[in-house]
DNA sequence: TGGGGTTTTGAAATCGCTTTCAGAAAATTA
DNA sequence: TAATTTTCTGAAAGCGATTTCAAAACCCCA
């Protein structure tokens, strides 16, 4: 625990009080100062300014300045800035000089005042911990790269409340578009929302807003993975869900159940888990199995994260992976391709849906007609899955 | 690709225009009547506002109307919201009804400009691809989280001018401080922008912003981990290095290449193939390593994601880890606890680095004393790590 | 009841930029 | 060259808050 510098400096140099009515005047040239922003000071509060801006060359220029500079208006500037009305030539130059010049920036924030945009698009995550949503958030990042807007996070942490809470914050920093990912809040308030602002939909689908919802079909992925197990001649196949309350564990059991009862094998609870989404359990869940000394030749956990901790779980017992046991995950973390052996599992492109979410959200704004990727869930076949032994 | 809504309903329905110049009106609204913008409408400015308004009970809500509501002036409202001046119980009574019936919630755009504060934090990345950095702006993301801040982020893809211009980018939005992950951008440009903002550095030392800067040693951690190998009896110790741009790379192998020396071994050149942190690439060192036919028994990679690409060339050749030998990566991403054998590596805390980082941010703006943890680089001995075969 | 001191209050200025409006300047036409 | 358009331009009014300043209300006590 250190003491900061401008605590430090204040005991030690003559403080001085200046007259800043705490407008973010020049942050280091306080601390080196030591100057302690006060309402009445004892410098004049105009002195003041002038004083700080000789000192530090640092009082935020604005566009009077620059229009000043160039000898035309602030209009005028503010013209050149955004090309929305012809300008002539010989002032167009003179203000992109001064602009030069003077280093000059538009304030983002008084822009977006002024012209009731905020250039921010509210994300509305729900845990930002698991490598799932990360990559989903990253690539939303990475779509709204180069363009003007930037996404703000808020996490509901898979909790109502918090949801609606998140929700608020955003809408006070005026969002210009929602993204909104999963979570518990009632398809109404989705609607809602809709309402309010332009709004896409990750991973969960809301009747009648269909046509903004990113996701794939968790029922058809997970059939297909049971469905591949079964065909290579597996009859005993163990699944680990993931959380009950989240619909996406419902439908990946349901698409495992489906595919067993369509090839006409028994539904054995015994060989169901209910596991967290989490690597550790993922390997309790394989313990449980294990102890319950009910065979299995095959494994089908609910995300990659819980096949992780599967393969570990299995791999102490030195049962291997995949002569003895197939393995299957889903989602198709980057890293699956690198484990050991390289997991097979049920791809959910999760960058390129955050990706392709951000510039679907980008052509909402301007109206402009936009496309959601067509996202099947597709099988990736590595090597951690084979032939049943017989 | 599907047509917007707003699109079709412009050929279907008869076409309304309303004069809103531009400004954010109901964004819903217009799309369900196909109203396009207009600078000069069919219906009267204000009347058209009315009755959006009516219609959709979506004029925004501003610190006038509930001053209305209430019977006071807007002061009056700005000071129960911020309770900068006590007002008169019966006063704030009707302002704080007021503000529960309407539903009414500040406008942080306008609330910024008023008092100059942006409750924006700037992140300067470098690549939100990894996992290494997506973890840290996880716990970056995590610290501000209940603060009134946000950050945003801005990538700058190790390269000097897109780092500049997502330095120019995040001023634009007038952040209250500033983080800075890695970087190539020269020393003095880092003094420049701590002058400018109170700002943190990750995973870089500045000369003179030191207490400012959150890293681990990167040479003491490979020294460990390399000197551990050492103790474990390996004597033909090869590395995969990062990319040779950055400082990480030349600490980490400088570290190898210390213990080696205080161990009186010699540094074979062989030994050492350079990679790019992926894992592709930790797979393909390794099989160039082996085609060189100079033995090793133990294999110390830069980072964990080049181990486990190491690990899985080795599982291909059929070399078993640790048996034959031993492998060791740095960083410690959440996944290598669960890979096989779990992977033994050099801890670096990503999320709480991340995390104390926006804490100490957060500490850093309101002038209080702050604290950076102090990172040693732990070495995390699990099982990929074993004696040397003889 | 009047004077002095506190509290509360509202009007108005401000933050930095956009945009309307109307006048000035330039270009075109007659 | 005058009359008309068309282009440019600046002044001024917002955007939605905060904050200063000075007046209004209130309090207390002589």
């Amino acid at each position: 625990m250190r003491q900061h510098k401008q605590q430090a400096a204040i005991e030690s140099k003559p403080t001085i009080l200046c007259a800043t009515s705490g407008r973010s005047p020049c942050f280091a040239f306080k601390r080196e100062y030591g100057i302690v922003d006060a309402h009445y000071g004892t410098i004049d509060s105009l002195e003041a300014l002038v004083w700080l801006s000789i000192m530090t060359g640092s009082k935020r220029i604005t566009i009077h300045d620059i229009a000043r500079k160039a000898g035309v208006s602030p209009s005028t500037v503010s013209r050149v800035l955004n090309s929305t009305t012809p300008v002539a030539e010989a002032k167009r130059q003179a203000v992109t000089t001064a602009i030069q010049q003077l280093d000059y920036r538009p304030n983002l924030i008084a822009q977006g005042l002024a012209r009731g945009t905020s250039t921010i698009i509210g994300v509305l995550t729900q845990d930002i911990g698991s490598p799932f949503y990360g990559e989903l958030l990253r690539g939303i990042e990475y779509g709204f790269r180069g363009s003007r807007y930037h996404p703000i996070f808020a996490d509901g942490n898979w909790q109502q409340a918090e949801e609606y809470n998140a929700l608020n914050i955003l809408r006070s920093r005026q969002p210009e578009a929602l993204i909104i990912l999963g979570g518990l809040m009632p398809d109404a308030e989705m609607l809602a929302a809709a309402q309010e602002f332009p709004l896409i939909i990750i991973g969960r689908s809301v009747p009648s807003l269909e046509e903004y919802c990113v996701l794939v079909d968790n029922f058809q992925g997970a059939y297909r993975a049971t469905q591949y197990l079964i065909e290579m001649g597996h009859q005993r196949i163990a699944h680990i869900t993931g959380i009950r309350s989240h619909q996406d564990t419902l439908d990946r059991q349901a698409g495992y159940e489906q595919a067993l009862r369509d090839a006409n094998l028994p539904i054995n609870p015994d060989l169901i888990v209910e596991g967290t989404f989490q690597e550790q359990s993922g390997l309790l869940a394989v313990e449980t199995l294990l102890m319950r000394a009910n065979p299995f030749t095959a494994l089908f956990a609910a995300n990659d994260q819980m096949a992780y901790g599967a393969r570990l779980a299995l791999y102490r017992r030195g049962i291997r992976v995949p002569e003895d046991v197939s393995l299957i995950g889903f989602d198709d973390l980057p890293s699956s391709a690198y484990t050991t052996p390289p997991l097979t599992t049920v791809r959910q492109p999760t960058f390129e849906m955050g990706m392709s979410a951000a510039k679907a959200t980008l052509n909402l704004i301007d109206q402009r007609p936009w496309s959601l990727p067509q996202l099947t869930p597709d099988l990736v076949i590595r090597e951690s899955t084979g032939f049943a032994r017989r």
